[in-house]
DNA sequence: TATCGGATGTCAGTTAGCTGACAATCAATG
DNA sequence: CATTGATTGTCAGCTAACTGACATCCGATA
C-alpha cells in the first residue's frame, strides 16, 4: 500500500490506469470480434477506410497505430478475401489508395455495431460532459506526449 | 469529415482517443526504456516487484496486462540476469513468489525516475484536479468494461 | 537542371505475446 | 474422506507485429 520512495503509485499512476483502460477495452473489442472473424487491427482498417476512402497502406498503418509493413499484411489479405481494392499499377508516386468493396461495407456493418456497443458500455458510467472533458483531457495527453515542447 | 450512418466518428470516439493516448504513452515509454536495454514489460514486472514484493508469476501477469506464459519467459531471462530471485521449491502449493534483488532495485530506479518524467509530460498540460478526474474517469471506465452489468 | 531529403511499398528475418494443453495443488463441497 | 472446481507453473506451437533494408518516387532546394 506504502508508495516506495521515487517509485510510482501504481493504483495512482494515470498512465498505469491508462493502461488498464486500453486493455480492457482491447479485450473487450476482442471478444465481440472474434465471433465475426476479425482482429481489432482488421476492424480498424475497414473502418478508417469507411470514413476516409483511398487511403494509402501508410496513411492506414498510422491510423491503426502499427507499420506499414504489418498493415501491408492484413491489406493483402483483406484484398484476397474480397473486402478492399486497390489499383494494379499507383496513378502517382508509389501510392496504392485503397476502397472498400460492398462485401467490406457489409462486413464493417456488423463489426461496427458491435464495437459501438463496447464503447457504449464503457461510456456508461460518465454523463454527457464527462465524456467530452475526458476525450479532450486524453487528447491533450496525446499532443503533450507527441510534441518535444516543454 | 461527414460521419458514415451508424459508422464510429474515428475523430469523437472515445475508444479511438483512448488507443491514441495509450499508443503514443507506449512509443514514448519505449524510447526512454530501449537506451536502458528495457521493455515496458520488463520494466512493468520491476515495478510490480517494488510496490509489492512477494508476487506471484500469474499475480504479476495479470498486474501487467499479459499472460501467465508471457511472464513466465521474461521472468526466467529476469532471473538469469540476476534481477529478480525465485525459490528452488514452492513453500505452499505451486506459487513461486518472486523478490527483487539488489540489481533489480538498482536498474529500476533508473528506469522508474524515466519514466516518471514520461508521465510527467503526459499530465503536463492537465491541472491538478483534471489529473484527479482523469484518472477517476478511466477507472469508472475500466470497471463498466470489466463488470457483466448493464 | 541536378540533387538531396523524405515518404512509400515491399521483401526478409526476428521476436514478443498469444492459444492450447497438461499435471500439480489448494479450497470448498458433497 | 472423496470429489469437484479453480488456480498455478510450465511445455509446445503459432501468429501478429516488429526492426532492418532496399528501390522507387515526389517535392524542394541550390
Amino acid at each position: 500500500m506504502s508508495q516506495v520512495a521515487s517509485g510510482i503509485d501504481l493504483e495512482t499512476s494515470l498512465g498505469y490506469i491508462l493502461k488498464e483502460a486500453s486493455s480492457a477495452l482491447r479485450t473487450s473489442m476482442e471478444e465481440v470480434l472474434r465471433p465475426l472473424g476479425m482482429s481489432i487491427t482488421h476492424y480498424s482498417c475497414l473502418e478508417l477506410l469507411a470514413q476516409r476512402p483511398g487511403l494509402s497502406n501508410s496513411e492506414l498503418a498510422r491510423g491503426a497505430f502499427v507499420t506499414r509493413q504489418s498493415m501491408n499484411v492484413l491489406l493483402q489479405s483483406l484484398e484476397r478475401d474480397g473486402l478492399v481494392m486497390r489499383p494494379q499499377q499507383p496513378t502517382v508516386g508509389r501510392v496504392l489508395p485503397t476502397e472498400l468493396t460492398a462485401d467490406g461495407r457489409r462486413q464493417l456493418a456488423v463489426a461496427s455495431a458491435a464495437v459501438r456497443g463496447v464503447e457504449d458500455r464503457m461510456k456508461s458510467g460518465l454523463s454527457d460532459q464527462e465524456r467530452s472533458s475526458l476525450g479532450a483531457m486524453l487528447a491533450c495527453c496525446v499532443s503533450s506526449l507527441r510534441d518535444p515542447e516543454r
